[in-house]
DNA sequence: ACGCGTTTGTTGTTTGCCACAACGTATACC
DNA sequence: GGTATACGTTGTGGCAAACAACAAACGCGT
């Protein structure tokens, strides 16, 4: 509140603790596996601090400790290794427009298991909840004994409210004003509530912790779907707006008198760079442009028209370098296949348009994580409680999913 | 880094003291006055830690504490009240083509001396930060005893390098590559570091902190002074990117070929609504460009040409609303004077580029600090490392400036 | 094989900060 | 003027991290 990155609240001795737990669990979690000697340091905090944190991790169930992993240099006694217990885990979904993925995913960010399936034809959201709950059942049926479900995170095509998790508006699903996370919540009843998150938001948190952003604090992940949206990280955190709305970079205004778009506007940036447009521009036939991408991969040469997209995505790009400044731009969906494409064209507008300071710093590249980038972000979107107050969360967990779900 | 807003360090015990002071005296900084029982309930500590807070901030004579101000509602003991000690202070500076302004501000934001200057007709760095140290002396002439400054802040048309202050680029001043901070640090001497920001990002502190947004936790603060410039606060946070550069909204692409952009690029939203094409459509002379604001005061009717720039404004900040979501939009510099001509068109603009979800949220309105936004953000950023860290800061604060400088 | 330097884990103690409870005090309200 | 209410003050306690000293485990050189 006054200064830059305080809140305006103070902080309470009890805070301090879970905080310093919850950030060792953050670390344990990102690395999978890291030494407690590499733990103290990045920490800044005593040894025998550490051992306190990482103890109480242990009991909680949520670490074990293990020998050292092989490779060491220098002298000294070797330091223990932490390591994640995957037995804490997540429920994530990626909904898409053309099909549905559930994760089992454990501490650590490990898949465990995933089931897929389509999405209803009509895109019902009830009937899509229960294909959700039915591929739930699918990933939860070989989890072990006394394995903890601590959050449930679902990435969808869409402006979420920040609240409540409504759906204001989902253009590819027809959804307006929907009430998913209560539909869903409805069906999961005990287990956990569950999170909804902006898929693009998803993909940049995912890309920032596990991909192509790993260490950089400043990204843009620009998700092509249907639409174009972004998800921003920026100063280490997620752009979120007074609603959760931020990151709709597909309706910039970009032609005067542009093509109609969905969204009652002309000129838009997605009218030029969205499915629709490139698969005009590669002739792609009108019910594939679900799966733009994998027609793009059939594509190996730039058309003339395509080579216009490309420019068209640097030049829009470069206003993103502009406006945000970030180290790292992630094109993910199925830019990620017409990138490749187009590099050339999208560098030399990106020359042209960006301001020669941002510029120099920005890496246009594609998602470390492949296809699975708002997966895994909705993974972490679920994590995300647990590692702001691992003993506050742990209390709510839920132990016997399986038969929960069954019921 | 592994959580939203957590740095991945650990918090120490000499942290949260640190922190909780900070927080206090920024608490005392931002309502100039304010009860130690308000002050308990926003901290949301306890009564007794609090007036330890206080006497601490008493001590190191930062705070006074002071009968009730009288207006009081309900029953019970009334609480003493803590006030901002002005002796504690920093010295603001407004660099603008058209003049340089250079303030003395008190602890909790009130302006106790000010001093106008030219600005050196060939803007040579090195004249320009002799004429900044020529009015620090008028402003510190007065100062009381035992007064401590505790920093240097300054707003500056430009690009600034957030590692080290040094201006990137400054269009309006023909500066590129100048190490401002260095020139003007070489003048101060031990006196104090100065922090060099942005004009624009130092107009959205000033008015999220003290103007229109107080409260406000996403706010874009959109400068126009010869060119256009933003700065963005998000969750209460500026909006820096990776080098520091962004904000530079400016430059957003906006026309595919549009006019010839300082930048070396065509069709930026500068062109459209920066001074010169606004100048063109009033009919402002060439040489008064620079005190556009100034000439618009004297325009009382929009001219069809005015509207179409009130459009193209509109247009740009739908784009802003989209991919930021912010809850205020403050429009400063000869913005200020152009709003109320072409609001109607702005607002149209804004309505049919705008996406509903974001577009419900915002509030488009002009400086709750009229024309000294910049200078409040030059001080509020020197307050800053005040505020993070008080009797760290105060530990190197110069109490003799009046001599110092005079030497 | 052995000793040495180095690094880390462990243990017990100390320090520092906030919470809490009990009491004193100052106001509003009846 | 009595009472309820809210706040300041004081002393006590709890808790978390720092610290110091020692033990353990390794590399390295002889």
């Amino acid at each position: 509140m006054a200064t830059a990155g305080r809140s305006g609240v103070g902080t309470n001795q009890e805070d301090v603790r879970r905080h310093n737990l919850g950030t060792a669990l953050g670390h344990v979690h990102r690395a999978g596996r890291i030494s407690r000697a590499e733990l103290t340091a990045r920490m800044g905090l005593n040894r025998s601090t550490i051992a306190g944190l990482v103890a109480e991790l242990e009991s909680l169930g949520l670490a074990d400790q293990a020998k050292p992993s092989g490779t060491r240099i220098g002298a000294g006694r070797p330091s223990v290794d932490v390591k994640a217990r995957t037995g804490a885990y997540v429920l994530a979904v990626d909904l898409r427009v053309d099909g549905l993925t559930v994760a089992r995913v454990g501490l650590g960010g490990v898949v465990r298991a995933r089931a897929t399936g389509p999405v209803p034809p009509d895109h019902d959201p009830y009937a899509i909840a229960d294909s959700v709950v039915d591929l739930m059942r699918l990933v939860v049926r070989d989890v072990e004994p006394n394995a903890a479900l601590v959050g449930v995170g679902l990435g969808v095509p869409g402006i979420i409210r920040g609240d409540d998790g409504l759906v204001r508006l989902a253009p590819n699903l027809g959804w307006h004003d929907v009430p998913f996370t209560k539909i869903l919540s409805e069906r999961l009843g005990p287990i956990a509530m569950p999170v909804l998150g902006n898929d693009a938001d998803l993909g940049a948190l995912a890309e920032h912790l596990r991909g192509a952003g790993v260490g950089v604090d400043d990204l843009v992940y620009l998700s092509g779907e249907v639409g174009v949206g972004a998800g921003v990280i920026v100063g280490g955190r997620k752009l979120e707006g007074a609603g959760g709305y931020a990151g709709e970079i597909g309706h910039m205004p970009f032609l005067p008198e542009g093509k109609l778009c969905h969204c009652g506007a002309r000129g838009c940036w997605e009218t030029e760079i969205g499915a629709p447009a490139i698969a005009l521009a590669v002739g792609c036939p009108a019910e594939q442009v679900g799966a733009l991408g994998e027609f793009l991969e059939g594509v190996h040469e730039a058309t003339p028209d395509l080579r216009v997209v490309g420019r068209h995505l640097g030049r829009g790009l470069a206003g993103a370098v502009n406006l945000l400044n970030p180290r790292v731009i992630v094109l993910g969906g199925y830019l990620r296949s017409l990138f490749p494409l187009v590099r050339e064209d999208v560098d030399a507008e990106l020359q042209v348009h960006g301001l020669a300071a941002p510029r120099e710093q920005v890496l246009v590249t594609l998602p470390g994580l492949g296809g699975d980038s708002v997966l895994h972000g909705a993974a972490e979107l679920a994590f995300e409680p647990l590692l702001a107050d691992p003993v506050g969360r742990l209390a709510t967990a839920c132990l016997d999913v399986d038969s929960a779900l069954a019921g």
